[in-house]
DNA sequence: CGGTATTTTGACTATGATCAATTATAGTGG
DNA sequence: CCACTATAATTGATCATAGTCAAAATACCG
């Protein structure tokens, strides 16, 4: 695989990652929430109390667990920074991948109904969350209606990803989506929608999207001779947007 | 893995174990709306506020829609009796059915976050609805934290069950594990769990299960001739359930 | 009944999985 | 800094599950 132009041969990702730009004029000084897990109707006061409840957590390791199934459910997460992938693992011992959650995404969500997890979350990479107590969340989105709203748009939000993300397609049609995805939520955070790092392996993408290692490999290398996209190692660049949206089978990102 | 920290003294009065939400005695005389979708701890006086917000419909003949796509989402729907199916149209023109819904179970929360739906909703048969505005639902979820506490925990479990069909597995498995989705839902209504009609078709239950038709027909047949189940047109009879369990790669129902 | 829908069954095919081998990459300790 | 190892990613060859195409059988409905 020859590679002519690194900007930076990467020791570190950092270094070359896409600077950030605040997105929000409001945010949880405590733990830099941002609008993204906000309400965006939120003012000062109401900030202040909804800051009450937020509690910041050190940072985990890669691969370290912020909860496994079977374990009490007692607060929700809010990833702060890095990225989370949750997973159950069946009765044969196949584990299977129900997503990645990157900053400002809400983790745990599944647990409220049984107040015990029923998925596993694990760090990929250096990453941390916010803690929020449930049943404080409850409360406080009894006197806050902002709150309570956002929650519930957040709930309907996952349930309309997922519905997509179960839907029947080609592996083409997953890869192209997946990465669409993954730009369109950069985007949203300020960073580059164009060129990102891959935070999971490809065996995670490859459980991610039903497919085997091996064919996420082949649909990446496909892409890049397609010149849709280029690939080096973790590092993604999208060249051609509308094709990959073509390649999608949805309309414009 | 499975901790063994089971013995947790609760932080809650809360139950905690992997079970359903605690059924409630009563009922909405309104509409029918059985303890399924409605809150546990309803007493009475909270159970004729909450009557006020449902609006009882006209039935929908088979085929009918209850909503589509695009339009703007004012309420959430409940079964009250038959079946509906919910299902997108991609763009090129396939459809991907999402789920099929029971009497007690509800439609529309995709819709929320983006207050416009986001999916259609047709009727399998006759089948009725109760119709609950959504503002008043928000609106009273804020004095009745029961009500707010049981809105969490529907979306939850859409969340839970959604991750659940995502994952990866075989036509038998699938099948199976339909199957006996279905069984455990009926049961739940106080129907037979042994024997059940589909209220779909065989193309509708391919889809949703993103197979073929003509897979469906021979997993049917197939489990016929190994004795698990008996179908006779749209009659099943589930003659082997722990076999059934088996074949789902899942634990005991 | 007669005509249309749906479902079933059979033959063949293709997409993506599996198996196997090779090449990169990241970590570790001398 | 460089072996040395373990892990991850890629590539090739072959296989199998489920899809597609085609046709027959059965159910549905006026």
């Amino acid at each position: 695989m020859v590679d002519q132009q690194l900007v930076t041969k990467g020791t570190t990702g950092k270094l070359r990652r896409p600077k950030l730009t605040p997105v929000s004029q409001v945010a949880c000084t405590k733990c830099g929430l941002s609008r993204l897990c906000l309400p965006a109707t939120m003012d000062s006061p109401q900030l202040k109390t909804f800051e009450k409840i937020v509690h910041k957590t050190r940072p985990l390791q890669n691969g370290d667990h912020l909860f496994r199934v079977a374990d009490d459910f007692t607060d929700i997460y809010a990833v702060r920074s890095g990225c989370f992938k949750t997973y159950v693992v069946d009765a044969a011992g196949r584990e299977q991948v129900l997503g990645f959650h990157l900053a400002g995404e809400l983790l745990g969500l599944d647990a409220i109904y049984q107040s015990v997890h029923v998925s596993n979350a694990t760090a990929l990479g250096t990453s941390s969350v916010c803690k929020l107590q449930y049943d404080e969340v409850t409360t406080l989105s009894q006197q806050m209606p902002e709150l309570q709203n956002h929650m519930f748009h957040l709930l309907s939000r996952r349930i309309s990803d997922l519905s997509a993300a179960a839907a029947d397609h080609t592996a083409d049609e997953r890869m192209a989506a997946f990465l669409l995805s993954l730009a369109s939520r950069f985007k949203a955070r300020g960073y580059s929608s164009k060129e990102f790092n891959l935070a999971m392996s490809r065996s995670d993408i490859a459980n991610y999207l039903r497919l085997a290692t091996e064919t996420v490999s082949r649909v990446l290398a496909r892409f890049q001779k397609k010149g849709l996209i280029k690939v080096d190692r973790k590092l993604v660049q999208l060249l051609d947007k509308d094709a990959l949206c073509k390649a999608a089978g949805t309309a414009a990102w």
